[in-house]
RNA sequence: GCCCGCGUAGCUCAGUGGAUAGAGCGUCUGCCUCCGGAGCAGAAGGUCGUAGGUUCGAAUCCUGUCGCGGGCACCA
């Protein structure tokens, strides 16, 4: 489907051109927003400066060389520099009878983008915290996906490090096929914490698990196998927890700490060849340019310990370069907490000065701000500790299953099952991807929930009302009937549903999902008011039931298509 | 102390230098003889923290200031 918003901005280009010369042919698009109702066209602010601002004449000429036959009715002057512009039902109805409202336009697919998002750790429990960048990361990679990039998902898990040596003492104190192992892939904070307090509690321990550290750097194979177990059971929780969201990461995208185990002390060898490292306090260090620290000394990223080991920093370099190198990555997306911001900063500029990431690959820290509680804190529980993930994707599930029995639909056990599934998670990821990602929002299970407003439910409900219309349509003869738009309501929802791959490019441009859940909703509320107003089964004759069938499918086709890259189904009934 | 981010309706949030700053929730008023009322139509509600500056035009850009959050040497 042809995006409207380049369309008219090749006319303005056109008109800029005949108006003023080559010279304004190249200036920023005219059209920017995709506000499709009431379209307005700002067209003073490329040209006021060097017009001396006389915006309505511009305007007027502006207008006089415009070439909208066809597609808009006679442009309007509506103020200093504002043209106010109205498609013609006839426009609208001949677009969308053209080709399929979900189609996009091949023209700037066929990146290849990296995408780190996730990236729970090791025998840790996930929590809110690691909610938002599985979910968002999730539908930045399918969006792209269905853009017609190709994306590699880089699940960066925490299995290396320090901790390993106390996990690995305690699993061989349990034993290796003990319940309580096992129970990793259920409960890993149970795990975790009993080792931490025996790390901090039994010197004798402590010892043993530093020494493990070792070894397990050092490649000790009896290490690497526990540490393997290890690793294993975590798959298995990542994993429960991964199909319970519907996320599509596999094993195929881990691609831990561990793995760059190899590459580290490369990465710190080629950094001093570059004369980009040196010695400080023992450490090995980067300072790169324009960070400074506590005093306004210059501030390094360390890159090797003074006790020669390696710490999160070198892995993130290593992380660049395979993603350049090896991933061959035209873009890649970091899709981590904003307390990251400067050590991501840091970690790109030196990756640029040492080569890994040249210019015309492009790096981004995904900012994930923090969830709140209503207290304005981050959310926690009563006692303190982080709310379990699982644990509150059970709790959306059950309670929209409550609501659905509440409801007049009757529905077998499983679809009573299927349906709370589908709703409960859908609420919970579209509350993630509704706000932008880098603000703090504060959690509140009930409004995402909620039937009304803007949450899932009230778009899957829109859904659901599309499909309950197609199953009583009787046939799909409809569906090579032409669009008719007679009423003003129709017009609206066209012109919504036309707005869809322009949001889709916004989306993929600017790693901004909460901008196709706005435009989703929006066109869920023009689809709603539609129905109101305009009887589809039961309209005044075969050829204006026909269109409007065909109409509400489209939409239910960009409704499932959007919802879809979002990663959030729609129920056949709810 | 320095750096980064935020401050928009009672609440939760959008807002890409453009018109009279928008949604949703909540509040209030209407609407089920009719395809699914988990809905629809409408109303009230704003000195965009604050003081300056740039601009034909500022919530948006710049400077100061107040408040909140985050970060700042061997954890990740």
């Amino acid at each position: 489907m042809p995006s409207l918003t380049s369309l008219l901005n090749d006319r303005f280009a056109l008109a800029l051109e005949q108006s003023f010369g080559e010279d304004f042919t190249r200036r920023d698009p005219v059209i920017r927003s995709s506000q499709f109702a009431d379209f307005q066209a700002n067209v003073a602010l490329p040209l006021a400066k060097e017009l001396k601002s006389k915006p309505r004449d511009i305007a007027t000429t502006i207008v006089a060389n415009l070439d909208l036959e066809g597609i808009c009715e006679t442009p309007e002057i509506s103020g200093p520099g504002f043209i106010n512009l109205t498609f013609t039902p006839e426009f609208l109805a001949s677009t969308l009878n053209q080709g399929t409202a979900t189609e996009v336009e091949p023209e700037t697919s066929g990146a290849r983008i990296v995408i780190d998002y996730s990236a729970p750790n090791v025998a840790k429990e996930m929590h809110v915290g690691h909610l938002r960048t599985t979910v968002v990361g999730d539908a930045l990679a399918r969006t792209h996906e269905y853009f017609g990039n190709t994306v590699v998902r880089q699940n960066h898990i925490g299995d290396w490090g320090t901790p390993f040596g106390m996990l690995i003492e305690h699993l061989l104190d349990v034993g290796i096929e003990s319940e309580t192992a096992q129970d990793i892939s259920a409960n890993p904070n149970a795990f975790y914490q009993a080792a931490r307090a025996k790390f901090d509690s039994d010197e004798a321990f402590a010892t043993r698990a530093r020494a493990r550290v070792v070894a397990l750097q050092g490649g000790d194979e009896q290490t690497f196998e526990l540490w393997e177990r290890l690793v294993g059971f975590s798959r298995i929780y990542f994993n429960n927890i991964y199909s319970l969201l519907e996320v599509t990461l596999t094993d195929e995208d881990l691609a831990g700490e561990s793995i760059y185990n190899d590459d580290l002390a490369a990465v710190c060898a080629e950094l001093e060849e570059k004369g980009l490292a040196r010695i400080s306090d023992g450490a090995l260090c980067v300072f790169p340019e324009g960070f400074t620290g506590r005093e306004g000394e210059p501030l390094p990223l360390i890159i090797r310990k003074s006790d020669g080991g390696y710490g999160y920093a070198t892995t993130d370099l290593a992380a660049v370069r395979h993603r350049v190198r090896t991933l061959r990555a035209d873009r890649a997306l970091y899709v981590v907490g904003t307390p990251q911001a400067m050590h991501f900063e840091m970690i790109f500029s030196i990756a640029r000065a040492a080569g890994w990431l040249p210019e015309e690959v492009a790096v981004e820290h995904v900012k994930i701000g923090n969830v709140l509680g209503d207290d304005g804190k981050i959310l926690r529980t009563r006692s303190g500790s982080p709310v379990r993930l699982a644990e509150l994707l059970n709790e959306a599930v059950a309670r929209a299953k409550t609501t659905l029995q509440e409801s007049n639909a009757e529905f077998s056990p499983e679809e009573e099952a299927e349906v709370a599934q589908i709703v409960g998670i859908g609420a919970v990821k579209y509350a993630d991807l509704s706000v932008a990602h880098d603000t703090s929002y504060t959690f509140d299970l009930d409004r995402m929930l909620a039937p009304i407003g803007n949450t899932a439910p009230y778009l899957q409900y829109a859904g659901a009302r599309i499909r309950s219309i197609l199953r009583k349509a009787d046939g799909d003869a409809f569906t090579a009937a032409p669009i008719h738009l007679g009423e003003a309501a129709e017009r609206d929802l066209a012109l919504a549903i036309l707005g869809f791959s322009d949001v889709l490019a916004e989306v993929v441009a600017g790693s901004t999902p909460h901008r196709l859940c706005t435009y989703l909703f929006d066109l869920a509320q023009s689809f709603t008011s539609f129905y109101e107003q305009c009887p589809v089964l039961i309209a005044e004759s075969v050829e204006v039931r026909d269109s409007r069938l065909r109409l509400s499918q489209t939409v239910l086709e960009v409704l499932e298509a959007g919802l879809g890259v979002l990663g959030i189904r729609v129920p056949e009934r709810m």
